[in-house]
DNA sequence: TCAAAAGTGTTCTCCCTACACCCATGG
DNA sequence: CCATGGGTGTAGGGAGAACACTTTTGA
């Protein structure tokens, strides 16, 4: 039993986890809930942060035991502090947006009520997780003008196509294969790859890979991807 | 008395206010704290969240109360979580950036303790507000490309020049003066004013207002400033 | 009349945009 | 051989960057 002269809210992490990949663009992660309130809704991974860990930690550990993926980008997002956001108590909870390489969901109990869905078709969602989620990805729309993240949704070496789809899918638009593949190549983060992808239907595209030391190099001195 | 089944940390909001004028450029408010921890050091207002508010709303109060300035601008911009930040228990902060019309500080209790800091005239600061103060300068930074935030800073008759100053001074760079007007003039949003300004030292430049009007319309449709 | 600050326009370059044709591959 | 998708180049326009001289005003 702990004891306060005030008040004090608990504090919960969340983690929006994206993935990407061809068949079904953009996906979130969201785990069903198994107790109440709420069970058997969906919401995002995440759960109380313990007193002797910051929140970076936290969001850490929940995203790892919940989901076994390890981001390959991580970022806070906002604190979401609604009086009324969960029935028990009063819950505040710092949302974090991660990347992760997409894939069936490898550990942690709850493995087997996670479950990846494309952006469009997202059930309802637990508590203010819908808030959580249009924040979400309006910062990662944001984000994708200044970092290259949108590299590491893909495989270690990709095509051009892939490249314009992931970046449509996230931007909800269309552009011009010519015009983005330029674009693309002016930056200098990519290198061309010798070997050439299989198991494509008709002719077989260039494949590419991410130059990490390139961008290291750009991350000083600003960097701005116009689209 | 309140008690928990587990241990809950206390959540403040704290408010980095920035306030503008020429012969100071760019400063922060800060508050001398007249109690422990961090007696006689100074930091940014704010205060404990109560709990039957949220975060937006605890830190309106907060500044209210201790400064008296009516926000033009405020944004939550991050949950700071470090475990030690605090030496009396474990205290989360959520972070606020505020833009005032700067002013003598005239409200509050602790109005006499309050005071204007140029950016480049910041004392130690209590706590992790430091490192605050470092994120809510980036985050200034980069909220200007999007948003004309910047002319909340300036009183609502303004001329090139100062908005010039204004922006170099937040930015912390150097325009070259006929590019600058150019960009400002183009974007659409200034009006020139009737009104001469007086008391300039040699000729008098023209003044401008801000285009309220056109800026609503230029935000939904996106909206970036290059610099 | 001089010093200090404000006003103004042009050129060059780069990047974004729009757009059409050819090529490789598998069926 | 044909359908599908991948690859490529060019012309035009707009915006940013660099740059110098003239005007106003107070001292």
């Amino acid at each position: 039993m702990f004891k306060y002269d005030y008040p004090h809210p608990a504090v919960t992490t969340d983690c929006v986890i994206f993935g990407y990949d061809t068949r079904e663009g953009l996906s979130v992660l969201l785990i069903e809930r198994g107790i109440e309130p709420f069970r058997g809704c969906w919401a995002f991974p995440g759960g109380f942060m313990r007193i002797d860990e910051d929140a970076d930690t936290g969001a850490l550990r929940e995203l790892k035991e919940e989901t076994g993926f390890e981001p390959l980008y991580i970022e806070q997002f906002g604190a979401f502090t609604d009086v009324d956001r969960d029935p028990r108590e009063r819950v505040i909870t710092i949302a974090y947006l991660a990347l992760v390489k997409k894939g069936p969901v490898a550990g942690g109990d709850d493995a087997s009520k996670a479950r990846w869905f494309p952006l469009n078709a997202v059930p309802a969602l637990a508590f203010d997780h819908d808030r959580i989620l249009r924040v979400a990805i309006s910062r990662l729309r944001e984000q994708i003008h200044f970092r290259p993240i949108g590299f590491d949704l893909l495989p270690p070496v990709f095509t051009m196509p892939q490249l314009q789809s992931l970046y449509e899918s996230i931007l909800g638009t269309h552009f011009d294969r010519r015009n983005f593949a330029a674009k693309m190549l002016h930056l200098g983060l990519l290198e061309a790859d010798k070997e050439r992808s299989e198991n494509t239907p008709r002719r077989v595209p260039t494949t590419y890979r991410f130059n990490k030391d390139r961008y290291e190099e750009m991350k000083s001195g600003g960097f701005r991807i116009e689209f």
